[in-house]
RNA sequence: UGAGCUAUGGUGUAACGGUAGCACUACAGAUUUUGGUUCUGUCUGUCUAGGUUCGAAUCCUAGUAGCUCAACCA
């Protein structure tokens, strides 16, 4: 029984640490900057550093990486924070690299106490002039080699606000020759006299990343930071600190970001289809955001199975959005509602059920797949409306539905043949006239008959009513960003379509929040967060399968 | 044109010198009161060229291709 699943190259250094004895428990973090909305690629490092410290015992902390104050704001921590517990996962420590602020310019004096950082009164055009190219070694900085004691006093007077912004650095004394860009005496403090989001106006000076979050790791003991292929070249830098600080040596390791089909993920394109409209903001259902995700109606579950089958490797991918819809199609069918809407009406008249009798009361079960839910009961009557695109006057092949002289199930209801097709004046199909078999009743049919096609639909009279919005790829091609010109060029116009009335069965006026829905034969639904007021709004989270829309392609 | 990372079906991902497996997709069929679900089956793969070895996706060498690095962003 003894299936073991095969362990990703993370999990096989972790299991080696612990084997060795390296370690006995280990703690990961997941780092978001918060200046943005996290997305689906974030699900992923979520769900890998969470996931880890709960398999092999140990915790994650969340930490935020606040050290440029004029790119964040506290709306964008609220957010993150709801969209990790959203997905199910707890942080044991809240924590923010600018609660090390203090811990860092220690670390900074230590730094050049000991001869390995200086302040710079070059431009930021000359530094990097002087930086050199990947193929040509820079040049030293004619300030490299002032004393220990007047680099102490300038880096003070920094921090005291003496000097504006962009007059002097901080820089490592590396090397400026290597042949790593990012190792020829990085910046590691730069003057901001900006408001910070936590720290107010405290500090004028604010560390970079690189000297920032190796040392936050290493405060916090984390044993396995782990982030995205771009940081290979930080790594060399990272471990340079620590060592030159004599600190916890938090190892880094790197992964493949996750890409998907039809979509963007880099936080600046994202914001560009926010800010100029192309869609209507960050939780917009069709944003491959965590939040638009879930306005969409994707659930947790369906995420965190999609970012384990999804795997955590080194190159370079490109995930076909059709496992992700997978995904929330396979845990849907196990939760959704099945309910009765019909988008675009074909009134049906039974000719030969009686006037007078009242609305009949049917029973369908909630969810097939779980026999354990409930029923409810569905009104039926002389007048119903069908899909109008489940009749067809001259059918081709293989079409199993309404046809004049043709049968059909109507779920839930009865067998009935299709009489006439009424017509207007311009030979618009108006109305059916179909008669219904009364022992061919769900649950007791009698009458023996065997049809091919069952259709939804609801009785007129009791009929209510929604709008429906029914979301498609934002993208028309596959990898949008490696197209020619802009990406902005290769939008699905059609991405968006909106039914404003739906004629839905009268269960559905007590539709919740948290329930799921599959409208039989349309696909999964679920009402939008956002516009349910006073009517119902429903958002389309994914179609189900159609091997018929597929045969029909092929003509 | 310096350095680094990576190459396995259409897409992901395993195989740790010994039968190339799994999932998604696609296709075919069975079941079905959702053209859904479920079930069965089929197709398709080790970047190239050399080498080491009884044996190479795996090790070595040389190519090729893709990605990354020259922010006072993270």
């Amino acid at each position: 029984m003894s299936e073991e699943k095969s362990l990703n190259f993370i999990e096989e250094i972790i299991e080696e640490d612990l084997k060795s004895g390296k370690y006995n428990s280990i703690i990961t973090r997941f780092p978001p900057e918060p200046n943005g909305y996290l997305h689906i690629g974030h699900a992923k490092s979520i769900c890998l550093n969470f996931g880890l410290s709960k398999k092999y015992g140990g915790y994650t902390n969340l930490r935020f990486d606040d050290t440029n104050p004029v790119t964040e704001e506290t709306e964008y921590v609220e957010s993150i924070k709801e969209d990790v517990k959203w997905l199910g996962f707890e942080w044991k420590n809240e924590l923010f690299a600018s609660d090390y602020f203090e811990q860092l310019y220690a670390f900074a004096l230590t730094l050049i106490r000991k001869g390995l950082a200086y302040v710079d009164d070059s431009s930021a055009e000359e530094i990097a002039a002087m930086k050199g190219t990947p193929t040509e070694p820079g040049k030293d900085s004619p300030f490299r080699n002032r004393s220990i004691e007047e680099n102490l006093q300038l880096f003070e007077e920094m921090r005291a606000g003496k000097y504006p912004d962009g007059s002097r650095v901080l820089r490592a004394k590396i090397d400026m020759a290597s042949p790593n860009m990012h190792m020829r005496d990085p910046v590691i403090y730069r003057i901001k006299h900006a408001h910070h989001h936590r720290t107010a106006d405290k500090w004028c000076i604010y560390p970079m990343y690189d000297f920032a979050h190796g040392q936050s790791d290493s405060i916090e003991n984390v044993t396995h930071s782990i982030c995205t292929l771009e940081f290979i070249p930080h790594r060399e830098l990272y471990e340079w600190f620590i060592n030159k600080l004599e600190i916890f040596p938090s190892r880094q390791y790197e992964f493949a970001r996750l890409n998907l089909t039809y979509t963007v993920m880099s936080k600046r394109k994202l914001l560009q289809l926010v800010q100029e409209k192309y869609v209507e903001s960050w939780d917009d259902p069709r944003m491959p955001t965590i939040s638009g995700l879930r306005r969409r109606g994707y659930t947790p579950e369906s995420i965190r199975d999609f970012c384990d089958r999804i795997g955590v490797a080194k190159r370079e991918n490109l995930i076909d959005v059709g496992l992700l819809e997978f995904c929330v199609r396979e845990h849907l069918n196990k939760v959704a509602l099945r309910r009765m809407v019909v988008f675009d009406p074909l009134k049906v008249v039974i000719t030969n059920y009686p006037e007078t009798q009242g609305a009949e009361m049917l029973v369908g079960e909630d969810n097939p797949e779980d026999p354990a839910s409930a029923n409810r009961e569905i009104p039926f009557g002389k007048e119903l409306y069908i899909e109008r695109e489940d009749f067809m006057e001259n059918p081709p092949k293989k079409f199993f539905r309404l046809f004049p002289g043709g049968m059909v199930r109507l779920k839930h209801a009865y067998i009935i043949k299709c009489d006439e097709a009424i017509k207007d004046e311009a030979g618009n199909i108006t109305e059916l006239h179909c008669t219904y078999i009364p022992e061919s009743k769900s649950g007791s049919d009698t009458s023996g008959i065997n049809v091919k096609g069952t259709l939804h639909w609801v009785a007129v009279q009791n009929a209510i009513t929604a709008e429906v919005r029914l979301y498609d790829r934002l993208f028309q091609v596959e990898d949008p960003s490696s197209e020619e010109g802009d990406f902005k060029d290769y939008i699905n116009e059609n991405s968006l379509q909106t039914v404003t009335t739906a004629y839905a069965e009268p269960a559905l006026k007590n539709a919740k929040m948290n329930e799921r829905y599959q409208f039989l034969r349309k696909g999964y639904f679920t009402l939008d967060t956002k516009d349910t007021y006073a009517r119902l709004v429903f958002n389309r989270t994914v179609t189900l399968k159609d091997t018929w829309a597929k045969e029909q392609k092929k003509g």
